[in-house]
DNA sequence: CGTAACTTTGATTAGTATCAAAAATGGTGG
DNA sequence: CCACCATTTTTGATACTAATCAAAGTTACG
């Protein structure tokens, strides 16, 4: 039985939700065809009517747009587990392309199926939206993170992402995680150039806050990466994996000044 | 009976998605309690457990968060009938903070009662989940307005967007439309400085691309702000309402360039 | 081993931020 | 209704971050 190729799509899943084992089969006994990815393949493109959902199973993925005059933003980031096109599945026509980031494979499930398994289990319904929350969090520090921090922040703290969200799944050792882009992919992820990523790389590493190796980071000193990024992890909403037993994901004091005309809603 | 104080809810809903008659009296009938918000009221607070979910039912909100030197980014608005907190209720802690920006009201929903809802009848599950996705969607062209996009674009864009969602709602008239925040709030919005911001309206004001009157804001020539914007309405899954009786929500040509090593995922 | 892709470096420019202060606006109490 | 105060908008001068342009190294790959 071909059941376990799904395994990543529950795995993800049980991070957050619990699922009776009823639950779980049926997730794996979703039909689905398997497609070998190369870097740089479309999963999804912009304007494009979807049939089936794409899971994806090995390799990174990642979501961008173009703007008018050519430039490309990467939007999100894809991990193994993770479903590719639920939006452009649930409101019709994507408005954004996927494309793999490395070699990998993705399942193509059809659309009806995964409605329906939806619809019939309520327990997965409510994990699969808390899975999109979870992405729409994501979105938000990103905005954030383009918005509103220098080069150097904003690279450190996508690192700091880079690195717990990969650990999350066993792709990252205690202080040493893969950065499978070019400098150009980094620079479409920060909304920078890709002279300035390199610039901005080298900044961090002469601070001593990572050390580059080919394609692979390693950092000495977490805490203090996780306080040039400002990065606070739990926009992640992660679920039991972030225990004790893990790099303590410590992040520096953080108070939330009030800001204008306060005051609270409560009457 | 007070069934219709959730009435915007359930017209946005309607925007997009299908109801029927029972599914609509249960949304009307969900318990609820109104509150009123005055400018700057915070109806959500980072690192809040909320208990219920609100609904805005009059005036406009914002989702903001706080990075480490102090600054703000706005990472997103709310208009009547949106869902304040649902990723807070479902992830059970808020990471970000979201605020009235305007007077206006909101409804406090016990959380049970949505939950109940929305796991018994999945036509009112598969709305609530469209309106996260077209969330979700909005986040991705944020970033890469903030990311990609010089002042002047992005304030175009963003003026595009304020004006479509706002005429959805019956909130702008045909060629002009209340744009009540203050320039500083736009700057944190579009990840600039006031005085950016200032610069930048004036600029395209000076452009003929749009008038100022108070907190008002005209355009005489909708294609050409559309175009200095590089606004694509797409990523609003505006539903029914992007109807020929509107004003045509035109869109500069847009072809999507080949990037990188591409190649198709098709076998 | 040769070539294309990627990384690195340098020099210069452009776009925005910063700092400071004046002008305009809106709300409030007398 | 007016005077006053706080907030917001506008303007100017200057600094700085990141972009641009160009080219030399380096690495990966067929």
């Amino acid at each position: 039985m071909q059941q376990s190729v799904l395994r990543p799509m529950l795995m993800k899943l049980l991070r957050r939700s619990a699922l009776d084992e009823e639950d779980q089969q049926a997730i794996l006994s979703l039909p689905s065809s398997i497609k070998t990815l190369d870097a740089g393949n479309y999963i999804v493109r912009e304007g494009e009517v979807p049939t089936r959902c794409f899971v994806l199973l090995e390799g990174l993925g990642y979501r961008h747009k173009i703007v008018i005059n050519g430039a490309r933003q990467i939007v999100g980031l894809h991990f193994p587990g993770d479903l590719l096109n639920l939006q452009s599945s649930v409101l019709q026509v994507a408005d954004e392309n996927v494309q793999a980031l490395t070699w990998g494979k993705a399942a193509a499930i059809p659309m009806e199926a995964l409605v329906e398994l939806i619809d019939t289990r309520p327990a997965i319904g409510r994990a699969v939206f808390s899975e999109t929350l979870v992405d729409a969090s994501i979105f938000r520090e990103w905005i954030a993170n383009v918005g509103r921090r220098d080069a150097q922040a904003r690279m450190a703290h996508f690192l700091c992402e880079l690195f717990v969200r990969q650990r999350e799944i066993g792709l990252a050792r205690d202080d040493r995680f893969p950065l499978p882009m070019t400098q150009e992919q980094l620079a479409d992820v920060l909304g920078l150039t890709s002279v300035h990523v390199n610039r901005t790389l080298k900044a961090l590493e002469a601070a001593g806050l990572i050390e580059r190796d080919k394609r692979e980071v390693s950092f000495a000193d977490w805490p203090a990466l996780v306080s040039a990024g400002d990065f606070n992890p739990a926009y992640l909403h992660l679920g039991a994996a972030e225990k004790d037993d893990q790099k303590p994901l410590t992040q520096v004091e953080r108070t939330a000044p009030s800001l204008g005309a306060a005051g609270n809603h409560g009457g």
